[in-house]
RNA sequence: CGGGGCGUAGCGCAGUUUGGUAGCGCACAUGGUUUGGGACCAUGGGGUCGGGGGUUCGAAUCCCUCCGCCCCGACCA
């Protein structure tokens, strides 16, 4: 392809609602437009990239004997009712009505949809296993679309559905699965993670997500200085041993009027706030509990819902607490608490001689003693794990990262096959439900990701098995006859040879034909100019900062060498 | 959905307070001079000033209303 003929808009400027760098990078460098919040046209660079992702992707999907379908975006309400989400989906559902006044809706995802086929066709065990993908676009109306293609509301997915006899088959395919995702994002070349993840509103056990190291990943992850443990700290387990008491002082009623926060508290009474309680009042499914951690913690909502097996959870409103313990929020302890649950965090077990508050408005207490001055009490992991933590698996120190989700493994087992009765026979001819898993790779996402962690100050640096081309070629003067013919002699040899190469015969300023190769990210970028005379080209790899001048009957096997490594 | 902000040429912006012929830079077109890291000169094309309504002799500017978009929060891939 030649420059003067490609639609590759680069831009001097950004646009001003370009927030972080993928989604600045990407629209400069001609890859994307918006239409609309949340809707961007693919132009033809970015749709180089993301077919370069699919392929990946459907390589190592039919590798795995998963088998490619394509299933409507446009679904009846009818399967939804069915599962029970067309109400609980929510504002986030695209919803439409046809002529004759019947719903439908842009699929968000295709649980539905997919249970609907394969129940229709799967009726022998001798079918099972069975695993079916799509690379199809999704509809989300996202309260909040940001981050360019991070966060839209229609965007490319990889979305697999495995289905098995048994929860043991079950675990072959998610294994599977897993090992599948590794040889992808390894071929993409990107710096990633497997960690362990909340499985969320989706439900079921087991889940991973896969996790690009990036500076600006929403997510936040833990991983092992020393062994292989990670997860998103959303669920990192946090294994607190016990302690030796010091001592155990009696308890004291000190006076801390105004004093509410943990902060003015500590600060008051001249305590560290790592030797203070903090009580947290919540609304669980209509009953009102307790919570206990370390007054300088932060308590993970998480943990507690998955504690309480409950899909309500609210921090109770200052009045009901009023009413509860007849003192302001600020004052309130586990400290002769009987008619209500309380749940502490497992450290809360061994402080020694700690504040607390006295229940009554204006004290506290010093000296509190866990085990000697609380009632009852259920003790389990429940605070936000912080870095230095001990890992869970061999207790060495825990390292945070930031990551960005691209891909997410689920074992999802009879949820969606059992309310829209997915059903086979086994071998005695009895009625059986099949167990299903569900694996989504954010296709258009990965772009961005990538960008969000291969970039300078100049532009994108594409790992080079997924660029949009490999190779740049670029006369220093398309006026002078050498320089061209030499150019377009090496780029039409470059193509011969089965490379995707641009040539640049734009009769721009060479500066100008370099900072947009910086920008787009060509992994090789080859100049033919003055020294072509002398038999002389230049040869220049996007991620080295310094160039090799180079004879042009060694470019081949230079190119080859770096092409294959 | 709560709070804040913005909408003027493809992009980045000024002009709005105080109503009086719609501007600047980049990009684009033509000609010329340049030519190894976003050149220079000249000329030119391009606007329902987000839409509708109102006030006024006159509205980008004042008033009402609707729409779009961005940021923070809550939520989420």
């Amino acid at each position: 392809m030649k420059v003067t003929k490609a639609l590759m808009p680069t831009l001097r400027d950004v646009p001003a609602e370009a927030e972080i760098v993928s989604h600045q990078l990407l629209v400069k460098a001609g890859f994307i437009r918006r239409n609309a919040a949340g809707i961007y046209s693919y132009l033809p660079l970015a749709l180089r990239v993301l077919r370069k992702i699919e392929t990946i992707v459907r390589e190592e999907m039919d590798r795995s004997d998963a088998q490619e379908l394509l299933l409507p975006i446009m679904q009846p309400a009818e399967l939804w009712s069915e599962s029970g989400r067309w109400d609980v989906y929510g504002d986030e559902m695209f919803r439409l009505k046809d002529r004759h006044n019947r719903d439908f809706c842009l699929g968000p995802t295709h649980e539905e949809i997919i249970t609907d086929v394969v129940r229709g066709e799967v009726k022998s065990y001798k079918q099972l296993p069975m695993n079916l993908y799509q690379i199809q676009n999704k509809y989300r109306d996202e309260r909040r679309p940001r981050f360019g293609l991070m966060r839209g509301r229609e965007f490319i997915m990889k979305d697999a559905y495995s289905f098995d006899r048994d929860s043991a088959g079950l675990d072959d395919s998610y294994q599977t699965m897993f090992d599948t995702y590794v040889k992808i994002f390894d071929r993409m070349g990107l710096d990633y993670r497997p960690v362990e993840a909340d499985s969320g509103a989706i439900g079921g056990d087991d889940t991973h997500e896969f996790m690009v190291l990036a500076e600006n990943g929403e997510a936040l992850i833990a991983y092992c200085s020393s062994c292989s443990y990670a997860s998103n700290v959303e669920i990192t387990e946090i294994n607190d041993t016990a302690k030796e008491k010091l001592s155990e002082k009696p308890l004291l009623k000190v006076a801390t009027p105004d004093k509410k926060t943990i902060e003015e508290v500590a600060a008051h009474l001249e305590v560290p706030q790592d030797n203070t309680l903090k009580t947290l009042v919540f609304d669980a499914d209509g009953e009102k509990i307790v919570v206990v951690i370390r007054g300088d913690r932060i308590l993970n909502e998480i943990k507690l819902k998955r504690l309480l097996k409950t899909d309500f959870l609210e921090k109770a409103d200052e009045e009901s607490i009023q009413n509860l313990f007849n003192c302001d929020p600020g004052y309130i302890s586990p400290l002769g608490i009987n008619e209500i649950t309380v749940y502490a965090d497992n450290e809360v077990k061994y402080m020694t001689d700690a504040v607390c508050g006295a229940n009554e408005e204006g004290y506290h207490y010093l000296h509190a003693n866990t085990d000697r001055d609380f009632g009852e009490m259920t003790f389990s992991d429940l605070r936000e794990v912080v870095e230095g933590d001990l890992c869970p698996k061999c207790n060495e120190p825990l390292i945070f990262a930031r990551g960005i989700e691209v891909g997410q493994v689920f074992k999802l087992g009879t949820k969606y096959s059992e309310s829209l009765s997915a059903k086979y026979l086994d071998e005695n001819g009895k009625e059986q439900i099949m167990v299903m898993g569900c694996y989504g790779i954010g296709v258009s996402r990965t772009m961005a990701a990538c960008v969000e962690q291969n970039y300078d100050d100049r532009g994108i640096i594409w790992p080079k098995e997924i660029a949009p081309y490999q190779i740049v070629v670029i006369p220093v003067q398309t006026n002078d006859e050498l320089q061209y013919t030499e150019a377009e002699k090496i780029y039409k040899e470059l193509l011969a040879k089965g490379y995707e190469v641009m040539l640049d015969d734009r009769k721009e300023r060479v500066g100008v034909k370099f900072n947009d190769a910086d920008l787009i990210g060509y992994p090789l970028r080859i100049t033919v100019g003055k020294k072509i005379a002398d038999g002389i080209i230049e040869y220049k790899e996007r991620n080295q900062s310094e160039s090799e001048q180079i004879q042009p009957d060694e470019l081949y096997d230079k190119i080859a060498t770096f092409f294959k490594k």
